[in-house]
DNA sequence: CCAAATAGTTACTGACCGGTCACGTCCAAG
DNA sequence: CTTGGACGTGACCGGTCAGTAACTATTTGG
């Protein structure tokens, strides 16, 4: 892997290489000095621009989030009036992606790790979780669907549990049949 | 907590111990001393009966895999011929276990710590998963259900995002339908 | 009752952790 | 040209980590 020297700042660099890292091998298990050397720089200048790995790991989360709602919003742009078809975009999106990534949610991931209770990185998760959910429900609304919130929480467990799965069973495991699942749960609140 | 000097040999109060520190605070974040200290021995004896953390880790999780097969056993001896009061049974175990226990599911919190691919905990953990999706679809195909490794595998992946939602959100967030969720599905594959 | 197994105590190793410091370098803007 | 800010280097700190050794005390079973 390794980020390089190519990316413009030392800043962005060290964030991106701590989040690759954090996500694949586990926030406790990367050490500071290890970000530093694979950002391709060093560990004075990660701590002129975080104050300790806590701070670094905020900021993880906060680019997770912005990713995440940069990723709602043009769920959204993509067909404009038609709250189904935003749904099923949704769907695919999200389908695709644990396809694609083998280690869960960084954010419930984080969760797992992170575990004193007055870790600012929990409540963090416990928002951004929530308005996750919210933003679903508003979609399922526009959907026209009669239970919006409770498919919105259907999806969103189902969701999560399969993310779950797939790491910890792997891709041959139940979450290798959560598109339809998915699909299926979708329809039946249709009618 | 502490587990005290009153449990009957050193090896199962460390056992317990670890299994209740790892799950509580996370595998990586809890020292061997701690677990020797608050399981009322110390490290060299810990060292006597493990032969590393991982030796210990791996006997943490095999005995929890122990416990739920036993569970399990007790699910299907509750009410023998009747397939579908035992996945009744199970769904009502697993919610109570769901709103206990907020730090969700042992093997998948392993899996999300425990990152090296040649991990023995891994295969553990897959090969566990794995187990308990097999006997929940034997039993939803007890409970004369016509696509019962679907309806499995659905179940499955709605307690894994359930309890892995407790976890993250908390319990107002979407867990707190899981037992309607999961009933409204079982019906829907009923018919 | 005695021997052997088991457990406790203390101290230690070497590696690594997060975090700091003094100092040297480079580049760009005034 | 010079000054100041951003960055790099390497050494260092105290603490904690997993794991070991030497020695003593206690339990247990024949």
């Amino acid at each position: 892997m390794q980020s390089g020297r190519t990316s413009p700042r030392p800043r962005e660099r060290i964030v991106s290489t701590a989040r690759d890292l954090f996500h694949r091998r586990g926030i406790r298990a990367v050490g500071i000095d290890t970000i530093a050397e694979v950002a391709g720089t060093n560990k004075t200048t990660l701590y002129r621009h975080f104050i300790s790995k806590d701070d670094l790991i905020m900021e993880c989360l906060r680019s997770r989030a912005e990713e995440a709602r940069q990723s709602w919003a043009e769920i959204e742009a993509s067909s404009p009036e038609d709250g189904l078809a935003q749904l099923r975009f949704w769907l695919a999106r999200v389908a695709k992606r644990l396809a694609n990534d083998c280690r869960g949610c960084e954010f419930t991931n984080a969760a797992v790790e992170l575990t004193e209770e007055d870790h600012p990185a929990r409540k963090f998760i416990e928002d951004i979780k929530t308005e996750y959910r919210d933003w679903l429900a508003k979609l399922c609304r526009k959907a026209g669907i009669a239970r919006a919130e409770l498919l919105a929480d259907t999806l969103s467990i189902l969701l999560e549990g399969a993310r779950a799965s797939r790491q910890s069973v792997g891709p041959e495991g139940p979450s290798s049949r959560f598109l339809a699942m998915a699909e299926a749960i979708i329809e039946s609140f249709r009618r």
